[in-house]
DNA sequence: CGGACCATTGAAGCCTATCAAGACTTGTGG
DNA sequence: CCACAAGTCTTGATAGGCTTCAATGGTCCG
């Protein structure tokens, strides 16, 4: 089984000789309030994706790699916060520009709404998570989520290929706990009970080796990601 | 401050003259995993879409009322089951009849892609309602977002207006209880917390007076829900 | 009027959060 | 290269919130 053919061809050359910017680790892309006038490319990197309450919650939506897609909304303000997980590199277009390309190739808009199928069903994914797994089953998910994204943008054919068994995790324990709806303390325990139980060995705070995928996979309680997806936004 | 203008004209006219089906109170519409190649608009009534786990584990993803559109996924096949909480009127119309209107009209294609950005960002408000509130405030959030529905379909432009006080709430606990990540029982107590703190009062099982609307929206973190939104999908 | 179903309430237990301390990693400067 | 400092992660003890189990009460419908 190969990877589908890339939609980026279709409406991410947008993108093609767009002006780019660096952003280091913990650098803001995009505040939450602040005009939506740019839309953005993930060319390298990983950016988070979070929202904070009036009070200081916050739970992060999403992370995002590469030739995933950021900043469209259905307001004149993002709604959301956007920053950089680690080193990454973007390329910038304005609104304007994208929704005119939309606008004017059929093509691509239709590729970019069955985009926007698979952002929406992620997040009904993550609704599923935060409502009913419990916090060892989440984590469980969220490897086995890692794991599946560097299966997409390494183009690894095969599931079982063993090089996707050493997964990285570029965050930190608190983006992942926001990310799942629980506290740093409860995923170090968490992590705990996962390499108590075998599935998995920490090498360090952000590498992780699965040793049990079978068993991962059950407690997830998905056989695995539904289809391949390259391409993500928000 | 008015509603917006329908998005109803833009492309929900595929569904004019379309076959109607009614269904009781309690029937499927959609099972998980059938083919999908219908889409469905609601004439009057309510939905509910969810999502069922291997172990019986159900999330409530959303409900859903008039105008509201289900049956759309980037893949062949439902990945949620949909059934009426209430006696449901529904136009139907094949997947392709929508897709093809998309297509042909540049107009309609835009308006549904809007219409997605609104679902995409109720599913966020979702997903942060079960990683950072707690039961109480989650109630109190779906109260506030049945009132906002109410609103909406009554097309009452005062937000202030004493009759969106009398909230409906169709669907039982469990229907509740699995939307909002929490047991029936849980549910039945944040209830009474609501009743103790002299914030709503419970008519029956199906209706809820809302007493003081300004704390009740301060427990909930919210002022109002971001824009009007008469259509939503799945 | 009786039965079934749903909702509420109570008591006890479990899971996660909170508070607090210690271990490790990373980066800096001597 | 080592020592130190800052930040992050982990671990432990305790507390709190939600769940589970169980029983009562209420409502709708036959």
């Amino acid at each position: 089984m190969n990877s589908q053919p890339a939609a980026h061809d279709v409406f991410l050359d947008v993108f093609d000789n767009a002006p780019q910017r660096n952003l280091a680790a913990g650098e803001v892309l995009i505040n939450a309030g602040a005009p939506a006038d740019n839309v953005f490319n993930i060319l390298s990197g990983m950016l988070m994706v979070s929202r904070t309450g009036g009070d200081g919650r916050r739970q992060v939506l999403s992370f995002l790699v590469r030739d995933n897609f950021v900043g469209l909304t259905s307001t004149d303000a993002y709604f959301f916060t956007v920053e950089a997980v680690m080193a990454t590199r973007v390329a910038c277009r304005s609104r304007r520009a994208l929704t005119d390309r939309l606008a004017s190739d059929p093509e691509s808009e239709r590729t970019f709404l069955d985009m926007m199928f698979r952002v929406l069903e992620d997040a009904f994914d993550l609704v599923y998570s935060l409502g009913q797994r419990t916090s060892i089953e989440r984590l469980a998910v969220f490897i086995l989520y890692m794991r599946h994204w560097k299966r997409l943008s390494g183009d690894i054919g095969d599931d079982l290929d063993p090089v996707l068994n050493e997964v990285q995790l570029p965050m930190n324990r608190v983006d992942i706990a926001d990310f799942l709806g629980l506290k740093k303390e409860t995923v170090s325990r968490s992590f705990r009970q996962l390499e108590d139980r075998g599935l998995v060995h920490r090498a360090d705070h952000h590498h992780v080796q699965i040793l049990d995928l079978m068993t991962l996979r059950q407690l997830a309680g998905i056989s695995d990601f539904a289809s391949p997806r390259h391409i993500k936004s928000v």
